[in-house]
RNA sequence: UGGGAUGUCGCCAAGUUGGUUAAGGCACAGGACUUUGACUCCUGCAUUCGUGGGUUCAAAUCCCGCCAUCCCAGCCA
């Protein structure tokens, strides 16, 4: 259609679907989805992935996307968690249609379907304790048995479910069933509970109700008031299509909104299990939800990373309904791509080492101009001071060299990064036989336009001035590895059933450029960082992408 | 023989009204370029579509059997 200057095609197969139902003229060519979160945590990468499908499969075919708040039960839900959940969908870009929507509004229409499906024999109050019941509802090979309360009268039904709103009742004493069908192999049909007494306080409702509509009658409901013509959840739904179908046939909805199920999204060596997630806060492992370590959407954005990143990387994955586990490195790359073209860059020695310049004069400063992003000239220069003392990443250089390593050492030429070539002459070492200091000399017009400046050198590498960099701390990983990737590190630990790698909560002081006043540092986001990297394979290297926000906030 | 779903390269994932050599991306490898070993640019990367049969001139696509994995027995969502 309109994807012939796209040059990924995204696979969706939810695409399919509505461009199917466009061509029957079913709801009338109208896409109407619906983010429906329960407001009982924050919303991690997982989420993202849904708030984009929903998000976006209407944008894509000029809908409307409502957020609603599923908030059904109100024992497990919070407003704290209301605001936080609003912030991210904006901040990912997206906006919901008119104002954000609560289950809770439509508590009096349900109640008034609940009733209409007494009245027509479809809904019985059922007095059977849990306890009971598991011995009705029989197992997942063997079929249920009809309650003894299903047989109770419409005028029966119609008083006890009035008295159970009048809170007539205490919690677990009754419930309302759909009368459906006990011998179903579908555990969800065989008369599931579709209200249920809760004498606690709502978030929104407070006092009001003391009963609430289960998720199974209550979702598709809201999805019929409000118009929705294509919901869209997660695979593990699957079985309770049937039951979604039949609520909306038995309450007589006019033009049914239907249930797309679709894979949640999995990342390598990350957990989105809101216990999890959870433990890691209360530990105080993390600093908090918004950890830049975490992955919450506050936890990413902290990091730096963009919502264009994500949303590009939601799209880029697909939807199916297999499930999958996508690479990190995916992520990543994502991230990367967004950010190349979009920010400046500056120097950084993360774990820093000093080297002296021995032939620079000690008082001497000179302001070199080097620009921002040599792939985007716009992004203009910045003047960057260059002085006898330096920091560079400790990674940049190497007492014993292997072969085909070009960066610092003795006896070796590199060009710090838009400065001079310098030879490398020597080096001290401390008690503890670490590197300390690196002695260098630079070699005289070998700077950006002076006349030994093509002099040919392999290596090029970071730096920055001693006396004017900015000590910043940084994690060692820009996220937090966890279960698989850290059972194969000799360093990983178990906390709770989780497994942890503690280089992944180690941070390092280091150093960045310092900001110069005309060339608005703020708008400086971004440190990258290529060298050898430790703890893959040796002699290969990666590009790192440091947040500064993420590094200043440890 | 509970029911539902999924199985295409290390990771995602097109392709499923059967029709030449099974898209694309990530990752990886090799080369060119390079004042970030990045980026960019070339090149390579599944005779094979979970598996065994069958139908057919022709199957990842149709039929049958089998296997593997996931979900379902909350008065959670």
């Amino acid at each position: 259609m309109n994807d012939m200057n796209d040059t990924v095609m995204a696979s969706n197969f939810i695409h399919n679907i509505i461009e199917e139902d466009n061509e029957k003229g079913a709801y009338g060519g109208k896409v109407y989805t619906r983010f429906p979160p329960e407001p009982n945590g924050y919303l991690h990468i997982g989420h993202a992935k849904a708030i984009c499908v929903d998000f976006m499969t209407a944008e894509k075919y000029g809908g409307k996307c409502n957020l609603r708040f599923d908030d059904t039960n109100p024992v497990k839900e919070d407003t704290e968690y209301v605001d936080s959940i609003m912030e991210d969908v904006k901040w990912l870009g997206f906006s919901w249609e008119g104002e954000e929507r609560y289950a809770s509004d439509y508590f009096e229409k349900m109640y008034d379907y609940a009733v209409f499906l007494i009245k027509k024999g479809k809904a019985y109050v059922c007095d059977l304790s849990p306890e009971e019941w598991k011995e009705y509802k029989g197992t997942l090979t063997e079929p249920g048995r009809k309650s003894p309360y299903a047989s109770r009268s419409v005028r029966e039904n119609l008083d006890l479910f009035a008295r159970m709103r009048a809170g007539e009742f205490s919690d677990g004493e009754r419930v309302l069933r759909a009368n459906i069908d006990m011998q179903s192999p579908n555990m969800n049909m065989r008369d599931p509970v579709i209200y249920r007494i809760y004498h606690a306080t709502h978030h929104r409702t407070g006092d009001k109700w003391c009963i609430y509509p289960m998720y199974d009658f209550a979702h598709p409901l809201e999805d019929a008031i409000e118009g929705i013509t294509h919901s869209l959840c997660t695979l593990e739904f699957e079985d309770h299509r049937p039951l979604y179908d039949w609520v909306l046939r038995e309450c007589e909805i006019e033009q049914p909104p239907k249930q797309i199920e679709f894979a949640r999204l999995e990342l390598t060596n990350n957990v989105t299990s809101k216990r999890k997630l959870k433990l890691l806060v209360d530990e105080h492992i993390v600093d908090g939800w918004d950890d830049p370590r975490m992955p919450t959407v506050s936890g990413l954005r902290a990091r730096g990373y963009t919502p264009e990143a994500i949303r590009s990387f939601i799209e880029k994955v697909g939807v199916s309904k297999s499930k999958s586990e996508v690479d990190y490195a995916f992520l990543e790359y994502c991230v990367r791509e967004d950010l190349k073209l979009k920010y400046p860059r500056v120097m950084a020695a993360i774990e820093p080492i000093k080297v002296i310049i021995t032939n620079y004069p000690e008082d001497k400063c000179e302001y070199l101009e080097i620009e921002n992003n040599k792939e985007n000239e716009a992004l203009g220069t910045r003047k960057v001071p260059f002085t006898r003392e330096l920091y560079i990443d400790r990674t940049d250089f190497m007492e014993e060299p292997p072969k085909k390593y070009f960066r610092m050492f003795k006896g070796n030429n590199v060009r710090l990064m838009g400065a001079y070539i310098v030879h490398c002459d020597d080096f001290k070492k401390n008690e503890n036989g670490e590197i300390e200091e690196v002695y260098c000399t630079y070699i005289e017009k070998t700077k950006s336009g002076e006349e030994n400046a093509d002099m040919k050198v392999k290596g090029v590498i970071q730096w920055v001035s001693a006396k004017h960099g900015i000590p910043v701390k940084c994690n060692l990983y820009d996220h937090l590895f966890l279960e698989k990737d850290a059972a194969n590190d000799e360093n990983s630990y178990e906390k709770d059933g989780m497994l942890l790698n503690r280089c992944s909560l180690e941070t390092v002081s280091g150093f960045v450029e310092p900001y110069c006043e005309e060339s608005e540092f703020d708008k400086f986001q971004f440190v990258r960082i290529g060298y050898f990297c430790k703890n893959t394979k040796e002699n290969n290297t990666f590009n790192r992408v440091v947040s500064l926000k993420s590094s200043f906030k440890i």
